[in-house]
DNA sequence: CGGGGGTGGTCTAGATCAGAGACCATAGAC
DNA sequence: GTCTATGGTCTCTGATCTAGACCACCCCCG
């Protein structure tokens, strides 16, 4: 274990303990900062949006096609959230039919630097993770 | 900028150009590992429940109590997801009644290391987050 | 002997969420 | 005139989530 990641250790287990205030009220939840930034990310489409918005401002049928696989809806209302929580910006050009541009904020950006460990962590043990659910299969069929 | 973030940035960049590479073939989406380990992430109870196990083992209803609003069923389903993928540990005694005990692998803790960037970052902008609401919600209403 | 509580779940019914695809007004290229 | 593209919205259907009843088992308390 390198320094680095031990000092996110520590970190981590500040938070674990600040989660763990909360999660002995159920109904308070939603005042808890961390369920709530959990339920974003934990939203399907958030973190690829993000990600497709990283390299710089995309329009809505140019991030349409990258992601690939999301429906217009979707697209739209994820867009929406993640303006209403600062970390896309929308910016309308009058021009006929009307463009409009996706941008990150600098609250967005931020976000992706977790956000890319998290998808190393990914590309890293996807192996190991491919290889238990073959075993998992295996030992249950 | 600290040096360790400037790493991290440079292989998001590297991830985000494999990622690219599958983003154009919406088919094999399943394939990508990024969006595989997105599409767990992105359930709403995996996240939670691995940071509930991260102290030590934990027994089944002990866990249902800790997470305070989830099912019994999604308890049942988040855990059943984790052990196939080999980020959790079942194990059963045999008492009566019998007693079933779940516990982080070596391969569930590694990712808590990217999680809790995640929920530090959370910590941190949670603030910006709310205020950036407030406003977009005066703004339209 | 008869509850009441705790064990680890399963099952069903209802709410909520996500996805496919039609539709709209507009306009430029063919 | 028709095909494309723009940025969406709308509806219908299917997946997913939740609450809560239920189960077999055992212990403890009376």
């Amino acid at each position: 274990m390198t320094k680095a990641q031990q000092g996110n250790l520590v970190a981590v287990r500040g938070m674990l303990d600040s989660v763990a205030q909360w999660t002995g009220a159920p109904a308070d939840a939603g005042q808890c900062p961390v369920r709530d930034v959990l339920d974003r990310v934990g939203q399907k489409w958030t973190l690829l949006i993000l990600v497709a918005l990283e390299p710089g401002p995309r329009r809505f049928s140019q991030l349409h096609r990258q992601v690939g696989d999301i429906s217009k809806r979707m697209l739209t209302q994820t867009l929406r959230q993640l303006e209403r929580d600062g970390m896309v910006a929308r910016q309308v050009f009058p021009t006929k039919p009307p463009a409009v541009e996706y941008s990150l904020t600098d609250l967005g950006r931020s976000a992706l630097d977790p956000i890319g460990l998290l998808l190393v962590w990914a590309d890293r043990h996807h192996g190991a993770i491919r290889a238990a659910r073959a075993r998992f299969d295996a030992a249950e069929g």
